[in-house]
DNA sequence: AGCCAGGGTCTGC
DNA sequence: GCAGACCATGGC
């Protein structure tokens, strides 16, 4: 892997096991879009990345390498080699026909208030609505920045509004959670910083004192924004491929990245039809 | 019109 | 502990 500054962005070449577009358009985060120009726009800890595709890599528009460094390198899992992973998972053949088919997903490592929020908004939802729901959510309270994009907005913000507030998200019965959820952690009754050192029943347990907040939702926070490799979110999707594919349980090669072989699986069943 | 979507709560047994 | 009604919204 390279990376390299330029006068007016970062190029990243050769990094193996990366494909942006799939792993932003995955389903595992929703703050992801496409410009005019094809370029792949989504927002990070307030910072905009604007990456174009490039014949041997990526380049970031109007990135500093020191952005690229914070921000970035660590959204990205570049120190994780999923070259190794992808080839421990796919000893099981549905497994190595999912990463054949959508090679280079990785499982990025969002902010865990973004994710807990994004994933309660889930909740008996689909992905482009609750894509539009977080939009309209960021530019409501979130800041922008000097791209035009806009922030997630921070757990202090939204716990001092009321679901009379909320009500133009369209989120539904979902805003009353959103909230529970953000006055949780403005009062400290939950604190983010200890599931990091939490065993995983631990972090379940304590996530789900949140209203809302119930064991697919705690599992899709602890993966998505906590990295917990083995968490496994069963959604109708995964639920399918459980029953349709592993009705004895789970294959023993993904023990331990459990959860990046549900990525892959989650996508290759949800475009099945579209094959 | 009715079913489905990266579910969870609440009630009743 | 477990099934079933109910929860808002929009696309198909």
């Amino acid at each position: 892997m390279i990376i390299n500054e330029a006068e007016n962005g970062i190029i990243l070449k050769d990094a193996k096991c990366l494909d942006i577009e799939l792993s932003a358009f995955c389903g595992q985060a929703f703050r992801w879009k496409k410009n005019e120009k094809g370029f792949i726009v989504g927002t990070v800890k307030g910072k905009t990345a604007v990456i174009e595709k490039t014949d041997d890599g990526y380049f970031f528009h109007s990135c500093s390498l020191k952005e690229f460094e914070e921000i970035w390198y660590d959204y990205f899992d570049l120190d994780t080699d999923y070259v190794n992973i992808c080839e421990k998972i796919s000893p099981d053949e549905s497994i190595k026909k999912a990463v054949e088919m959508y090679y280079g997903i990785r499982i990025l490592k969002q902010e865990p208030w973004e994710a807990l929020c994004s994933f309660i908004i889930s909740q008996n939802n689909n992905i482009p609505r609750i894509t539009g729901i977080i939009d309209r959510l960021c530019s409501t309270w979130g800041e922008k920045n000097e791209k035009g994009e806009y922030s997630f907005p921070s757990y202090e913000i939204l716990a001092g509004l009321t679901v009379e507030d909320l009500a133009p998200l369209k989120a539904g019965f979902r805003s009353k959670y959103i909230l529970d959820a953000a006055q949780k952690l403005k009062n400290k009754e939950i604190d983010l910083n200890k599931i990091y050192s939490a065993t995983m029943d631990e972090a379940r347990e304590e996530l789900m004192k949140i209203k809302g907040v119930g064991p697919k939702v705690a599992e899709c926070t602890l993966l998505y924004g906590f990295y917990k490799k083995e968490a496994f979110p069963v959604d109708v999707w995964v639920k399918r491929i459980v029953s349709e594919l592993y009705p004895e349980g789970l294959p023993e090669c993904i023990k331990g990245n459990e959860g990046i072989a549900q990525q892959y699986l989650f996508h290759w069943r949800r475009n099945l039809k579209e094959e």
